[in-house]
DNA sequence: CAACTTAAGTTAAACGTTTATATTTTTGAC
DNA sequence: GTCAAAAATATAAACGTTTAACTTAAGTTG
């Protein structure tokens, strides 16, 4: 088994010098085009690779993206990560024929994510970070800003200078389910959201109240729920709301998890889809088709943002300019259930 | 902004060689325990961080654990990649303390899997592999074991020569699951399975064969259907299953996506769990616990052998034999139903 | 106390790249 | 043909680390 070629491999063999064959493989225009075409295919003979460590020690580029999850504890919830994981599935797919690999880096709170976040920067030891989870006063997305560190998040942010984002449109969703459940005839809607500390909660709880104004109706705090968006969490909350003197009748659910738990908790306190209340949910991984009674959800494929994700990385690190890189996509509405209450 | 501390820096800054603080900072016997405390308070005061691509380029050493997924269609399916990024976190997690990181390779196709193996193996892009879905013979574990090179995969294979791996107990999930089913009453009980291709298809086959010749019960290869682990796989096997002239009574799933979707056929085709039929499963997520109804499963959280893969690693890449690094995990059945087929 | 061993450090080279600078070759004008 | 300018290629240093080989100082032994 012979040594993995390097470019001395290469320049020895052509008689060049590893400077020119160096040029070559990068397309600098400075070398010959004969030459160049003698070198690539001496290259493609040997079944050369660059050697990364190579690259990165002397230009510090690492090839690698850092994904930052936050899961608050990797035990307890087997549901948690779910949501991540497409994400970075749907990532490392559009990065597959770049050099570059999606790293995952895992954090347990807000504050060791930041910390981790630090630590690529000052050590360099990702071209690029991709950060879901963002807060309303995101304070990694200034320090990020602050250094000048490529980086694209999933969700938005009240910062002041602009930055790569892809997004939900969250308001949007939340007025077209809204909409439609008192369209149906529902006064008392439910929601059952994330933490408010998200940016995306504070969002969907402001289209949340405008869309109940619109309506006419009153805004009553005590059927918004805020949590961890868990099946444990819609079903807690579902049998606490429902034991109100005017329970709601409608659920709507920030997640398909939460949704599954809502339906878990009709089925223990015997309640019936579409006679006793509704769930309606945002949907990304299209499982709620398979729920017991199927719902009808706002429906956008995780599979779309992430990949935008990765684009918008690939872009970033070419050097366009992050206020370019914005997207809101606006999710689908599949009608699974009539939700409107029978009497 | 400083530059980033190096070993230079620390050299400078106590008056040693560069030698000897690289040796110190590893641990190495022969330097004096004061001038070894010395360099590691001046590296703590620095906030020295070793730069991995130098230790790469000297020593070959990645620091990065190449993770091994086939999703035939990242995009069709949204509930494909779930299994596998539970494991992605699990042995993050192990890693977290470690100068380790879990890297992605994705493939579409047991071929590029092996070719990204291939790649990784020949261009030392990794110190160690994981690789989950294992096939009976599988060219890829042959090959690696050829190499020399460090791998764990999660699942058995029939190789000659044994390798360390991490894998559930199939052959006592399918006796256990199976047994209880016939101890309720039941004569024919379908089986969901993957593909045969994968080594633990062929285990659980075997050992549904066994308990049902062990119990008197003939095998019919009409209850038997192998596929993707999906809602849709489970639902459309129900349908077809379903309307033979001697159907199942139970549906026994390999895991917890397929029997949310055997579960969603029932819903379509009016039928009622407990009367007309029954569903248990394989269950790593435990989120059978939320299906309307919860079913009865044999869980093993897949946190567990995923935090065993990354421990494996770590002990492999510390020099540890693989026929010592082999673990079987028994799952826990949790009766949620009685299973009996009322009258 | 000479002769040797051991301990603790140092020096310098090497890993695979890129790139500033230097050198050689080619080109074009006269 | 000569000469300068332009183009192509070569040389060598640098990135941060480890480690074989070497040096020096301090013990140990008979």
């Amino acid at each position: 088994m012979s040594p993995r070629p390097t470019i001395k491999t290469i320049a020895k063999e052509t008689g060049l010098s590893t400077a020119t064959v160096s040029k070559a493989l990068n397309g600098s225009p400075q070398v010959r085009p004969d030459t160049r075409d003698k070198i690539l295919d001496v290259a493609k003979k040997l079944g050369y690779e660059m050697n990364l460590s190579g690259v990165q020690l002397r230009t510090g580029k690492t090839h690698q993206i850092a994904m930052i999850t936050v899961i608050s504890s990797p035990h307890d919830d087997e549901w948690g990560g779910v949501g991540y994981a497409q994400l970075v599935y749907g990532v490392s797919d559009v990065l597959h024929d770049t050099p570059y690999r999606v790293v995952q880096y895992q954090a347990s709170s807000y504050e060791e994510s930041f910390d981790i976040i630090k630590r690529i920067v000052a050590n360099r030891k990702a071209d690029g970070i991709i950060l879901p989870g963002t807060r309303v006063k995101d304070k990694r997305v200034e320090f990020m800003q602050a250094q000048d560190f490529p980086f694209v998040t999933y969700g938005l942010t009240e910062a002041e200078v602009p930055h790569a984002y892809v997004d939900t449109h969250n308001q949007r969703i939340v007025s077209i389910c809204v909409e439609r459940l008192i369209a149906k005839g529902h006064k008392r809607i439910a929601m059952l959201n994330a933490d408010m500390v998200l940016m995306y909660s504070r969002d969907r709880e402001n289209a949340y109240r405008q869309t109940l104004q619109d309506a006419g109706l009153k805004f009553d705090p005590s059927l918004v729920a805020n949590g961890e968006l868990t099946p444990a969490f819609g079903r807690e909350q579902f049998f606490e709301m429902s034991m109100f003197d005017d329970p709601p009748t409608a659920y709507f659910c920030a997640n398909e998890a939460t949704a599954m738990g809502v339906l878990s908790g009709f089925h223990v306190r015997g309640y019936e889809h579409g006679r006793d209340a509704v769930v309606i949910a945002t949907d990304d991984l299209n499982v709620s088709q398979y729920f017991s009674p199927p719902i009808t959800t706002c429906y956008l494929p995780i599979s779309k943002p992430s990949q935008v994700l990765g684009e918008f990385m690939l872009k970033l690190l070419n050097g366009e300019a992050p206020e370019k890189l914005q997207k809101l996509f606006v999710p689908d509405l599949i009608e699974r259930s009539s939700d409107e209450l029978r009497k």
